[in-house]
DNA sequence: TTTCTTAAGAGAGCACCGCTCTCGTTTACA
DNA sequence: TGTAAACGAGAGCGGTGCTCTCTTAAGAAA
């Protein structure tokens, strides 16, 4: 099937994706908030007002590397969820953990910009990073189903009912993402979700300090099967 | 007794405070990232240069406000301890989380400094800032080790034992953090550190949504119980 | 094929930024 | 009281995001 698209469209799709990549490429050595539009145009070997034909401002670029960020984020959690057995559902979880971490160690500009404080003045548009923004948990959410439907999770039954109002939020929550689950289990796994994020960003972002951990693996692993633990996988 | 401090070194003083005072309050205001050396001296009534009298660099101001933040931050932590009996291991745990929680909802562009990601090209200087910036592990660290001292702590039997090369890190944390507590406490311990800061700014930078959860008082009371279950108490 | 619309880039310019340097002035101490 | 140090002012440099105007060239329509 021939693209219906005009030459003109492509070729502001073409600019558009290497402005992207030079971004990314900026952010990657020098953090977001060296990232400068002139600086991109310089590269593209244009001057910084023709960037904005095609980014409305400097927090437009930064929107595009946070979809592109959450995209490939995704992209690799899927992908290594579906390495594991759909019923090992304790190893599926283990599995976004690390993919979670291994790419965030790999970018961590790009996970800072994503996951840590948000770049002052900059607002996110909801309607375009809300979508590949709930991919993760997505994920998580999936297996924690899957476990539940084969009858696989195992909780503690003297835990006390989850209170009505966060009651109600987890209904509205499985609008989204449908789910048959005991609402308790739900809320570990919002927990769950967090205490990953945590994790990755105390050692991604420096919480931990230089010289505490030598053994980061280990103890993010061990700090996954806490977690499994806690949602009962 | 009178103080020996000169004049001078007393006007030096002052103009610092200040500094970090109008500083604290563009941070609140305008987000780290709008934090301008021109703007605090347009408000402290000084040209931009007299700045650099005080301050070697903007990141030096940032500095002075990070060493700021963590010390508030630990003095609540510290004040909200106090007032739970000291045999009420899990209610000293619980308020922790909560006083760190308060705080960061309170100050939230102070926590994204101290928590998020780092302000980029700013390099924390360590001997500055690990002293105040490890007082809230060091309050969890407390209550852990009061409660397994006081027989107060259940873990489960069937946990693996922690692997060689975390187990060595351990033991040279606890040259810091003296403790007799078994490893696996420990271990769970940073788990538990690491996810209460999970929960925190997933809520304060914004990571759940901003229509998700509007009983976020409940999810964090809720998450709170896991992780005091997580570490036995 | 020729005309016309419009998208794209260049360049100047504005207001702001961090930071440096120099130059008077004030202050504290010997 | 003399002097060295601290302090603030001011100019200036190179950088930033962003806007505006002008010119060119490419695609669409006739």
């Amino acid at each position: 099937m021939a693209d219906t698209t005009t030459p003109r469209e492509r070729a502001r799709a073409q600019t558009l994706q290497d402005i992207t990549r030079i971004g990314r490429s900026h952010l990657a050595t020098e953090g977001a908030a060296a990232l400068s539009v002139r600086a991109v145009a310089r590269e593209l070997g244009v001057v910084s007002s023709a960037i904005y034909r095609y980014v409305r401002s400097r927090d437009d670029l930064l929107t595009l590397l946070v979809v592109d960020g959450y995209d490939e984020l995704g992209d690799e959690v899927d992908a290594a969820v579906a390495k594991v057995a759909v019923d090992d559902h304790r190893g599926r979880f283990v599995a976004i953990g690390r993919a979670v971490r291994r790419w965030a160690l790999r970018e961590p500009a790009t996970y800072a910009l994503l996951f840590g404080s948000p770049v002052p003045g900059y607002q996110a548009p909801g309607e375009r990073t809300t979508g590949p923004g709930t991919r993760v948990i997505g994920a998580l959410v999936r297996v924690w189903e899957d476990a539940y439907a084969a009858g696989a999770v195992r909780l503690p039954d003297d835990t006390p009912p989850v209170p009505r109002k966060l009651a109600a939020d987890v209904k509205r929550i499985r609008r989204e993402f449908p789910s048959s689950a005991p609402e308790d289990l739900t809320v570990r796994g919002v927990l769950a979700w967090a205490a990953l994020f945590g994790c990755v960003s105390f050692e991604v972002l420096g919480q931990y300090g230089p010289d505490t951990f030598t053994a980061v693996d280990q103890l993010f692993e061990r700090q996954l099967q806490l977690l499994a633990d806690t949602t009962g996988l």
